[in-house]
DNA sequence: TTTATAGTACGAAATGATTCGTATAATGAA
DNA sequence: TTCATTATACGAATCATTTCGTACTATAAA
């Protein structure tokens, strides 16, 4: 699976959470976030090149294309989690998670959720 | 902090694990394990560019510079994942450790170190 | 002292990602 | 139908990173 860039990313996130979306939607948002200005037409370019990688598909029956994402929000963030543990942290995801853990304030709700989660695979463990 | 990027990254990786070295012991690792071949000036470009933005320094009184690292792993792993979290979780740290648990497969100890970490959080959180 | 070897310095090409200008086409209002 | 507006298509410039060839220099062995 292709490793989508830093800018594709962006533009993923936005197409997830949105469903779908047309270029002048993801360029608004995107001009948002960010503190420089994008052109419109940089975005464009930008989700027609993912187009052409697979990482979305469109709509093009009307005048305004209509972009979804066509690479799962999950798998994506496997795949990315996958490498940046390899690069980062020489593959061990117990020293990411030790360090995701220790540093970031972490609330309480989230801790209790994060220990029942590894209470669940310890039980699945044992079988 | 200036974000090293991958080449560095897997540079520094080595100096961290050896504490020093000099290029060709660098060059030695890093072509053993890519799959392509890099050539011995390739990696000596790196280091010096690492070594003008100040991510490694040199000891140049001998014939064969020596390098260490001047960024602790700890500092660059904690600034690297403050940015993936951002990039690909939205920010979200508690979704990348669900994540990272969850398809990763991580071993009985390794789950009750993490569940340890998160019980002494908690402890701390009460005061 | 000469020469082979092992090293550094540096410029520049190759690659990949991002950015944007300009040309062109579709739509709808006047 | 004409014109202004709103889209898309596409080539090319720019920027960062990576790669490597070539020139130069120090060292040590012959």
């Amino acid at each position: 699976m292709a490793k989508p860039t830093n800018s594709e990313l962006e533009i993923l996130q936005i197409l997830w959470r949105e469903k779908q979306a047309s270029v002048k939607q993801v360029h608004e948002q995107i001009d948002e976030q960010r503190e420089e200005d994008v052109k419109y037409t940089t975005i464009l370019k930008l989700m027609q090149i993912m187009n052409e990688k697979g990482l979305v598909s469109r709509d093009t029956s009307k005048r305004t294309h209509i972009y979804k994402a066509e690479v799962s929000e999950r798998a994506t963030q496997q795949n990315l989690l996958q490498r940046f543990v390899n690069q980062a942290f020489s593959g061990s995801t117990k020293q990411l998670v030790m360090q995701a853990l220790g540093t970031q304030e972490a609330s309480a709700e989230e801790l209790q959720e994060i220990k029942a989660l590894i209470e669940k695979m310890e039980r699945e463990q044992k079988k």
